[in-house]
DNA sequence: CGGGGCATTGATTAAATTCAAGACTAGTGG
DNA sequence: CCACTAGTCTTGAATTTAATCAATGCCCCG
């Protein structure tokens, strides 16, 4: 169905499975098809409270999601690509309580909640795949959030661009040398400092030695050193330059 | 229900659908029964790095759970108490990246997990429902998450304070008046804040008029003005005593 | 070539942490 | 019954960190 000439607009239920690393445990009808949309850069996928009723994993792309607080000021909380599944969030309230933005131009598969559900009931590897994902985001917010208060912006910076370096090398792409996709105050956002802060977290971890930056574009020098930093109790910070 | 003359160590599945809130939508059989689990204050209900087998709902008393670092540190992420399920975080790596700590003695009732996933197939209620329970704890922590970033110390403690009151009004208690039932330190963990920040903060919202504190012992004063001061933008905070 | 976002950098200010005493409470044993 | 002790909580002063305020520089795009 999806001819090489153009995007792919459907994917089967074996090919979302693959995506969200499920192992189904059943063989799955390869006639069960799930339909794309394409998203442009600064477009959303879905906006805060709008009805929920499509998950949505991500096939290409770069997002993040935000949460707009009463006052109009908006956080981000995370930064999905390809092979997550976002609006996990909304299932409770049955209502989007975040936003998704698309930050590069993206494909992402919807995947009906309803017919989600009815798949679950049918195929029990898939209810436990659905499962262990939420599992694993829940564990994941919970370790980040902690940190966010205790660590100092050397550090969170840091881990931030770790864990980047970990999600690129999963999607085969270099864990040494990649874009930022996100502006400083997106990146500020998400680690809960202000942009000017997370640039001179940025400038000093560089300083240190440990990366080369410039604009968006990122070398790092040293993974494992910039691990090892992560879990340094308090933290020797790097205020000095490298002499 | 429970006879008065003791602890109750079984309840139906109907039962555990009632403590969780979800409705099963389908007639449960009362033959289906889990066994509880007493644990008494200081205990664990489970411990970081543990095999995961079972999740627990608590059916009475008040725990926290935390998450220990490389570095020995602990960071509180939540205070369960009834009707709430624990051990969700553990179902992605099988092992327990968390710990819960009973603040008083506890009753909890025990869900062996592989039990639980065959109700799920059997039961599309119960599936919806876990879904709905695992989802909005996302949301819950995604907000929280930002939220302790942004917001002063006395706002977060507001936050706090006003979040319990909900719970405690959920659960039939008053929410004017109640005792926290962890120490400074826990509160201020679980805020981002040391346990001196967690005691001024109290102190500052008890100076502007809107609680009576004594050690653990709390009164609201004006539940509607602490839930307000939680919505303003930059918070002018309350740095000076009231007149 | 000019203009508009972004990003960097510096100086100042505000907030929370840290360090350090003391005060209250409950529990223990004389 | 009263001191005594251990644990928790409050309060104060100093220090530190990141936020804020304010330019300036850089790059891409029209």
């Amino acid at each position: 169905m999806s001819l090489s000439s153009g995007p792919k607009i459907w994917s089967t239920l074996n090919e979302i499975c693959a995506l969200l690393r499920i192992n189904p445990g059943d063989t799955l009808s390869d006639d069960i098809k799930f339909q794309h949309k394409r998203v442009r850069a600064g477009q959303s996928v879905y906006r805060q409270l709008q009805r929920f009723d499509s998950l949505f994993i991500v096939s290409s792309g770069f997002l993040k999601t935000i949460v707009i607080d009463e006052g109009g000021g908006d956080r981000v909380t995370g930064f999905p690509m390809r092979g997550d599944l976002i609006g996990l969030d909304a299932i409770h309230a049955k209502r989007h309580p975040s936003e998704a933005v698309a930050l590069t131009d993206c494909d992402v598969v919807i995947v009906e909640y309803s017919r989600l559900m009815q798949f679950c009931t049918g195929y029990p590897g898939i209810m436990a795949g659905l499962c262990r994902i939420m599992s694993a985001e829940l564990a994941r917010e919970q370790a980040t959030a902690g940190m966010i208060a205790t660590m100092s912006a050397d550090t969170l910076m840091a881990r931030f661009l770790a864990q980047l370096s970990d999600r690129y090398a999963e999607l085969g792409y270099s864990p040494r040398e990649f874009s930022l996709r996100m502006s400083r105050a997106e990146m500020g956002s998400y680690l809960g400092l202000t942009l000017e802060s997370a640039s001179r977290a940025l400038q000093a971890i560089g300083r240190a030695g440990l990366l080369s930056v410039n604009q968006r574009e990122v070398v790092l020098h040293d993974v494992d050193a910039l691990k090892t930093m992560i879990r340094l109790p308090a933290a020797q910070s790097m205020h000095r330059r490298a002499a």
